[in-house]
DNA sequence: GTATATGCAAAGGGTTTGCACGGTT
DNA sequence: AACCGTGCAAACCCTTTGCATATAC
């Protein structure tokens, strides 16, 4: 288990590299991480790391379930490491902030879905988006600008 | 009520323009539709209409309350009439098939967000995915592409 | 007539790809 | 030794922006 992340890829007949390492550890790390940030947090170690290595890594480690990616706002998406508790990630479209709450909440919604529809939800992968607590108790902000996600 | 639309530009200070005519048309022309695809159908009447016109008329429109935009793939954003019933889509990640249900179904989780976080979920712009009842029938795929949204 | 909208072209994020070199198996 | 993975640079898609011209008011 100490190197279960290197069975994983070896499973599925990746290689182990320091690159896949690092890019690994740079998303347990940071919570949340987009891939530009990941090179960041990378390249603190090793700083000859390419972004586009860490692209391919994302879609390695992606593809042998070690990690998650999911779509928060307009730009790059975030990276998670699976192990964590699955979660969704609530994007509040006036301030910005993410918050994660436990995939659970969803799970009544995800029932009816696959109910009603026969469609099954992959929750962890969901972006909720809206106005948080915060947001919903300021006064009424200006238009404010149509970024969203 | 027959220009209903030009009562909102106007009201907000925007002008009246043969360009936000047509892409408020195309917008409803089409159900789902990308700015690309925007602008070849407002180009089947006026071919001279620019990309760049097509983004900044959909941020007016969008400003305005006429159209809603939704994130349902890696590419393009796809935008909607406000009129339409509200409506949530469900993204299949296997075959990329998008469904429209009522925003109904999730009422309730949205009001458990709601109680729970104090978060006030924006129910239309949500996009769910996972795989449809035809995908999840199928035998085991082989690993999808790392195709998501 | 004046301010706003448009067309055009260039620039800008984010991501992907071709290729030759280097490293893992 | 063979093949996979990496770095680099160029290409790509989608979107935004600067500027001069055209248009709605």
């Amino acid at each position: 288990m100490a190197e279960d992340w290197e069975q994983r890829l070896r499973e599925h007949g990746f290689r182990i590299t320091p690159q896949r390492q690092l890019v690994l550890e740079a998303v347990e790390t940071l919570r949340h991480g987009t891939p530009e940030e990941i090179l960041t947090e990378v390249q603190h170690t090793a700083s000859g790391v390419n972004l586009s290595t860490v692209y391919r890594t994302l879609e390695v480690l992606e593809a042998v379930g070690l990690v998650t990616h999911a779509h928060i706002g307009h730009g790059a998406p975030t990276y998670h490491a699976i192990d964590e508790h699955v979660h969704i990630h609530l994007v509040c479209d006036a301030c910005g902030e993410v918050q994660s709450v436990p995939a659970a909440v969803a799970d009544a919604f995800a029932r009816d879905l696959q109910k009603t529809y026969g469609f099954h939800t992959d929750i962890s992968h969901v972006s909720i988006h809206g106005r948080c607590s915060a947001c919903v108790a300021k006064p009424d902000a200006v238009r404010e600008t149509i970024e969203d996600a």
